[in-house]
DNA sequence: CGTTAATTTGAGACCATTCAATTTCGGTGG
DNA sequence: CCACCGAAATTGAATGGTCTCAAATTAACG
């Protein structure tokens, strides 16, 4: 019963832009793995260490994050459960960021030699791997693109709308609204943005029937205008069902 | 004789992350391609185009960008010799951005599918491959920090920085002095910044005697101190040696 | 129900933008 | 070789979006 297996989401997943096999399929959930349990705010990977192993996330949601010099932080990416949290860091061998738990979240480590090894012998397997690190970089252009060249308002929006289509397609979500756990603080450091000027722009986004946020739950008002403000073209997201 | 044979940059390029055997040298060398030259400002690469092939730059520099509905526009990363411009491309199977010629330059286009049976025979070059898409991700991790978080001066500095140390990693440059084909407001597309903010910014950067930059010629002229002010780790190039 | 975290508000300062004009540079034709 | 041209670089002044700092309010949690 794959529905049941905590793997099973990953052959969704995977299932979603590569074809498997059946016996594709018995591999992944046959892939030897712990679950673990991370407190809210821990450190799942720390810049810097050596990767032995990859997590998947199973229920919850993680970041990742570069510090600077200066004390200001950046968040890179955030991830939702059904995604590998630091992939490319079981490829590359050592971690260039950290990743953090934005709540109490729950994992599959996956030992690094493990996923290397069905990576070897099933080509679509492989290939399913690769994808899910080429979606990534992707997302990563696309908030370059964010970041750069976008104002506050549109930055927020887009973001926004990034994370409830992402949590749609996992079927977190409906009409919408999507349970929804970061801080302002935290979308500031996603947007580039400082935390007081992403509460205004929240308030504006919230002002104009675009959206409502509070309590953990984020739902878009009006979709059609949303999309609009935002900016938002979903294709980077390369998840065509 | 790899010297000579237009492939064989990519063979010291892989070479240097990866470890390949001779005949893995011998199966990139074999590969089928066709020389291509490309104008100043030619479109290598159209965003929504379906891929065919995939492009190792040869001679000259070229860079992927995204153009905003606003009419801006952000450049998401330079390319230089003996990289591939759209090796995600070739996999995810449509261009989700443009890549254009900076200068003109010259590639080696090379059928997807022959690229996909080596990777899809031989290990080390299929892993060769994937290390390059994820070192690529990487340096995306590193812009989206650079524009989300660093003032206009840290941010150009950090991109200047970046290019020196790719160009010299593959021979085009000694004592911190490089060629460099960027114009302002490309450096600006870059950054995240306008043109005329970003003349004001290198001005300062000459003023205190960190750069100089001049006629398609860049030198870093304090290379210690210049790190510093760029707050620059190269960890995240990925290039060990 | 107290305590801390998160959100909200206000006012002033500043970094970067905008717009427009000027100067320099690289390339081209006479 | 010089005159010319358009592109690129530079300058100035005014505007504005975002930040900073600090305080007040509200929500989350044991």
């Amino acid at each position: 019963m794959n529905e049941q297996h905590p793997l099973g989401p990953l052959v969704r997943r995977w299932s979603r832009h590569s074809s498997l096999t059946p016996s594709d399929r018995d591999a992944i959930i046959a892939l030897p793995h712990v679950r673990k349990t991370f407190a809210k705010d821990a450190y799942m990977v720390r810049e810097g260490q050596r990767t032995h192993e990859c997590s998947l996330l199973l229920r919850g949601f993680a970041y990742r994050q570069k510090l600077l010099s200066n004390g200001s932080r950046q968040i890179i990416s955030i991830h939702i459960p059904t995604e590998f949290v630091d992939l490319q860091n079981g490829i590359l061998g050592v971690a260039d960021h950290s990743v953090q738990s934005l709540d109490r979240c729950e994992a599959a480590i996956i030992p690094r030699d493990a996923l290397l090894e069905i990576a070897a012998r099933r080509p679509a397997l492989r290939m399913a791997m690769w994808i899910d690190t080429l979606i990534d970089a992707s997302i990563f252009r696309e908030w370059v693109v964010n970041v750069g060249r976008r104002d506050a308002r549109t930055r927020v929006a887009h973001l926004l709308c990034e994370l409830v289509v992402r949590l749609e397609k996992i079927g977190m979500g409906r009409d919408g609204m999507v349970d929804f756990p970061l801080t302002q603080e935290q979308l500031a450091d996603c947007t580039g943005l400082t935390a007081v000027h992403t509460n205004r722009t929240l308030q504006s986004l919230r002002k104009d029937g675009l959206i409502q946020l509070n309590a953990r739950s984020l739902t878009v008002l009006d979709w059609e205008r949303m999309r609009e403000v935002a900016d938002f073209d979903e294709l980077y997201l390369h998840q065509e069902i």
